[in-house]
DNA sequence: ACCCCCATGTAAACGGTTACATGATTTC
DNA sequence: GAAATCATGTAACCGTTTACATGGGGGT
C-alpha cells in the first residue's frame, strides 16, 4: 500500500514556516512548491487533525474560537517523523501522460492532429522554460534565504526538465514531417541524425 | 472536472490491436505503453460494460458464456470518439513530485539524505536510459510496424527525459557538496557554472 | 488429481478534488 | 455597513488500486 505524502507536506511546512494555520500552510505551498506539490482544503484540515490526534503538530494558540485562526506547530515527535520520512527513498509513483498516449494512437487520427500536440507542448515547454529562469533569478536575490538549497534543487529541475521538453518537441516534430513524406525508411534515417 | 482517460484509452487499444479480450488489453499496455501508463482489471471491466452501452465497443463474439472470453471490437461510433479525443489537447495533470518535496525539506534532516536520494534517482535514472535504448533498438529491428511512428515518438519521450535527469542529477549532487563546503556563496558560485 | 494460466468480475478502501456552508476580521 | 479577505470545516463525488471470488482449459 502506498503511503500518502500528505501528512509529511504539512509537517515540512510547519517545520520551515513557523506555527501556521491551514490556510496560511496552503498558501505557502502555492507560493513555493506550487509546480511540483498541491494539496486542498479537503485535504488539509482533516489532516491537521490527524497529526494532532497523533502528537505530530500541537495547537499554537489554545482557546481559541471555532471559528477562528488556529495555528499548529510541530512537535519533536514531528520532526523525527518528518527527518525519517526525508530518509525514505521515495515510492514509485504511478506515471500517466495523456500526450504520450496521444501521440502513441495518433496513426488513427489525421497527422496534423499529432503536429497540433506537439506544437502545443513546445509552446508550453518554453513558457514554462522562462517561468523557472525568472524564479531561479528571484531566489538567488535572497542569498539569506535558508531553503535557498532547496529551492534552487527544485526550480533547477523544472528548468532542465522543461528544456528537455523543448528538445524532445523539434526532434517529435521531425519525426512526424519524416514519417509524413518518406514512411518508415525516412524515420529511421531522420531517427539517426542525433540531434 | 476532469475527463478519465481510460476509455480512450481502451479505444485506442482495440483500435490498433483488433478484437481483445478485456484481459489482453491489459496484457497489451502491459508490453506496450507501460513506461506511461497503466490501467487495472478494476477499472478495465466495468469501463468495457459502459463502452459497449454506449455503442463504442461491441462484442465481437456474442453468444459466449458468462465466464468465458470475449473479445470487444470497436464500432464506427468509437473510432470518431477515438479520434475526437486525440485531436483535444491534453488536460493538465496534477503534478506531484515525491522526489523533490524531500529535497525542498531536505535542510530538515542530515545531508546525507539528500546525497542518498540523488545517488538513487541518478542510479535509476541510468538504468532507465537502458531500457530505453534497448526498446528502441528493439522497435527499429521491425520497420514494417504500423505503429512505428508512435512508438518512436514515446520511447523518444522517455530516453531524452532519462538523460535530463541524468543531468540534473549530476548538478544537483554539485549543488548540494558546495552548499555544504562553502554555504549560499559556493552554492550561488556552483549555480552560475553552466554544467 | 493437481497446478498453472487464462479470464471475468466485484467490493472495499483510499487519496483526492470540488463545492458548499459558515463565520470572523479588515478595509473602504 | 458593505465588500473583500481570512479562515475552518464537511459532504459528495470521482478515479483508482487492491484484494478477493469464481471458474474454464491445458499440461504433467
Amino acid at each position: 500500500m502506498r503511503e500518502a505524502s500528505t501528512r509529511y507536506v504539512l509537517l515540512g511546512v510547519l517545520a520551515t514556516a513557523g506555527p501556521l494555520t491551514g490556510f496560511d500552510i496552503r498558501a505557502f505551498l502555492d507560493h513555493s512548491v506550487s509546480y511540483f506539490w498541491r494539496e486542498s482544503y479537503g485535504q488539509i484540515y482533516p489532516e491537521l487533525k490527524r497529526l494532532a490526534d497523533e502528537g505530530l503538530i500541537e495547537d499554537a494558540s489554545p482557546g481559541a474560537g471555532a471559528r477562528e485562526a488556529r495555528p499548529w506547530r510541530i512537535t519533536r515527535a514531528g520532526r523525527a517523523a518528518l527527518k525519517a520520512w526525508l530518509d525514505r527513498p521515495p515510492q514509485p509513483a504511478p506515471v500517466r501522460d495523456e500526450l504520450l498516449l496521444k501521440l502513441f494512437f495518433s496513426r488513427h487520427a489525421p497527422s496534423a492532429a499529432a503536429r497540433a500536440l506537439i506544437a502545443r507542448a513546445k509552446d508550453s515547454a518554453e513558457a514554462r522554460g522562462v517561468e523557472f529562469e525568472a524564479a531561479e533569478a528571484q531566489v538567488l536575490s535572497e542569498p539569506e534565504d535558508p531553503d535557498l538549497l532547496g529551492s534552487l534543487l527544485t526550480l533547477e529541475r523544472g528548468r532542465i526538465m522543461a528544456r528537455a521538453q523543448q528538445e524532445w518537441c523539434a526532434r517529435a516534430a521531425a519525426f512526424v514531417e519524416a514519417w509524413e513524406s518518406g514512411g518508415a525508411e525516412a524515420l529511421i534515417r531522420r531517427w539517426r541524425k542525433k540531434t
